[in-house]
DNA sequence: TATCTCGTCCCCCGCGCGGGGGGACGGATG
DNA sequence: CATCCGTCCCCCCGCGCGGGGGACGAGATA
């Protein structure tokens, strides 16, 4: 049963990536069939708006100030239906759930291969949410051990717009005290912020929320 | 004048960033040909060794056990004059001057342009160190300040392995007792250790020297 | 031989950090 | 209305951390 083609808007602020995601789906010419392209947030979204494609398939790390966790947003946002699908270089957990909080279709690793690429891309389109294979089977995991009752730190990823700010000058490695000079605070307050985000991110000194917030791409 | 075309050989294990290299380097069919590819750092080496080509193109960060900075120095090894170009997707001076110190014949970003990075490997060929355009000038200013006969912490990077490994600990979020038991060591042997490692990353506390260590990719 | 680095371990000291408590205020949400 | 949450501030306290010093043996290098 031959259908249309897939309509696919590719977002990617490596042109390397870009032309490597096109190659690899122009072996599924049939399938497949990409329609638009940006290599930014900013540009991906009138793109997608006036395009109005199957699937937007965007990369989580679009340099600037709007990355593709936040393009996601906005593309549900505006059309609750529509069908962003992450594609990232990292493995984590975290960043996958953040992904699907994002509203995001699904959440697939940059060495996928292409006929699986296409699958995914298919299975997204038709509503599924589709997750890397290689972290399907971790996720499944997680899943059964929230649905046990356990405590799961991801869960509580929901940082305040001041504790995200303090977290990033944990990662600059500055102190309590500097950090309440640069942001005009009182050093108790910093303290009071740092203790929420320990506690958010179920880490207990500094280094491991650096670690944390490093690993998760939430910064640089 | 029209000579032969360079002949390369690209490593990467990502399939997405072998193609969009090979898409965007077909552009310039007259000047560069890819006469070789490799997935692995493995692969690699034996078919660098039976082709022998003008120039080696190989991403820093391969998985498996063998990175591209290892690969790297396997092939100048082996071969003095070899010319390998590493690809990066971190702008990071510290990972140039790794990459330069494992005898890499350039340091080029992953969002570099097609004619940029042709040029460049052109120029690497012909004997040149190429840097990527963006990284040029900071690496420009840090060797002036070399020459000004200022400190530069990049310069002490070479972390004793028992260092290595209590920094991996650090990372860990470890504290200095714990570390000691996993060691088998003494706390106060740990302090040392740790001490060290501030010393040699020029930091001032544990949070900074996580960051250090993942932001190069020492770790994860 | 002497010298050096590395790894191990010890002393002292000051202070920043992490954890516990509490409370005030404003805005959103019910 | 009452309730929650984010923001901000304060108290106390213990201990781990960071910085200084030095000692000793093993092994490499000259």
């Amino acid at each position: 049963m031959a259908t249309q083609p897939l309509r696919l808007v590719v977002v990617d602020d490596h042109e390397m990536v870009l032309e490597g995601l096109k190659a690899v789906l122009a072996r599924f010419r049939g399938r497949v069939r990409v329609v638009g392209e940006a290599v930014s947030a900013d540009l991906a979204e009138p793109l997608v708006a006036t395009l109005d494609p199957d699937v937007v398939l965007a990369d989580v790390r679009l340099r600037g100030s709007v990355s593709g966790l936040d393009l996601c947003r906005r593309l549900v946002e505006a059309k609750p239906d529509r069908r962003v699908v992450l594609l990232s270089a990292y493995d984590d957990e975290q960043y996958l759930y953040q992904a699907l909080r994002a509203g995001a279709a699904g959440y697939l690793l940059k060495w996928i291969e292409g006929a699986t690429l296409v699958g995914q891309l298919e299975s997204a389109m038709q509503g599924e949410t589709v997750v890397d294979p290689t972290m399907a089977g971790r996720a499944a995991v997680s899943a059964a051990r929230l649905q046990a009752g356990e405590f799961w730190p991801g869960a509580h990823l929901s940082l305040t717009q001041r504790e995200s700010e303090v977290l990033g000058y944990l990662v600059s490695g500055l102190s309590n005290r500097a950090i309440a000079g640069r942001l005009m605070l009182g050093e108790e307050t910093v303290k009071s912020h740092v203790r929420a985000i320990f506690r958010k991110l179920d880490v207990g000194d500094r280094a491991s929320a650096v670690a944390f917030a490093l690993r998760e791409g939430i910064f640089r």
